[in-house]
DNA sequence: CCTTGACCTTCTAGTCACTAGAACCTTTAT
DNA sequence: ATAAAGGTTCTAGTGACTAGAAGGTCAAGG
């Protein structure tokens, strides 16, 4: 299977396939004429990581998740591990965007948003009245 | 005042202040030796960034916000744009990590993580099952 | 046979916002 | 004289791609 079926298939742009090839999570197989042929366990593994990749797990992550997804002897522990972790980063970033989102819906809505100059989001920013 | 001292009033590290300089965020004077020296002005606009990018704005936003913040003739419907577009994409990532979360969260539950190789986040992210 | 167009290849460099580290200079204190 | 603590510039690395250039390959049409 050529480079351009798979991106279809594994929903995944060409450059981005190379690119995995690139750091070793596929290892297609080359024609005479140079082209890469995707087997369809290779199909199989980028499908694997568009869908982790979706759901925000690292290269790294995917990589160790891909290992396991190919060893008989896994244990499902590890596999759990590594989403635990990954669930709590989420969870930090959701926290961190949250408190983002609070401060700064306050500010706009504290500002009239029209000709004049004044501006409650720059004093903030400036560090005038109730800044940290 | 010295890049060291800089770093505690602005809460900024040196190598990250330096590189501010390089992007053209700050223009400190130099004295004889060569080394930086940052006025009181310096400093406000350094805490500026500092605040702002600790609101997620991006450092073209704040090179906008420091610019519009140094305006008298601006007009606050200038900022409030600003932030409005940010507000947005803040709102747009924590939806997307909060749908990451939603499917994660299943996943592990479902996963009795012990010593057995089956694994519903595997099988999820093979494409067995419920996955898209 | 030649060309066109669609496909493929590799390579370099750019993105964003820093960060690490090397190699070197200056100042102050001992 | 020297050591420590500050300063400087420069290069290169991070993560996960993405854009673009320069060129090889293949099938169809004239």
């Amino acid at each position: 299977m050529q480079i351009r079926e798979v991106e279809q298939s594994a929903g995944l742009p060409a450059k981005t396939i190379r690119y995995y090839e690139e750091i070793g999570l596929v290892r297609p197989d080359r024609r005479d004429n140079g082209y890469r042929d995707y087997s369809t366990e290779d199909v199989h593994r980028l499908r694997f990581l568009q869908r982790a990749r979706g759901l925000g797990f690292s290269i790294e992550d995917c990589r160790a998740l891909l290992s396991l997804y190919g060893e008989t002897e896994r244990e499902s522990a590890d596999v759990r591990a590594i989403a635990e972790a990954h669930l709590e980063e989420i969870d930090r970033k959701i926290r961190e965007l949250k408190s983002m989102r609070q401060t700064l819906a306050h500010l706009v809505q504290a500002c009239h948003g029209d000709a004049r100059p004044d501006c409650p989001i720059l004093d903030d920013l400036a560090g005038i009245g109730g800044g940290t």
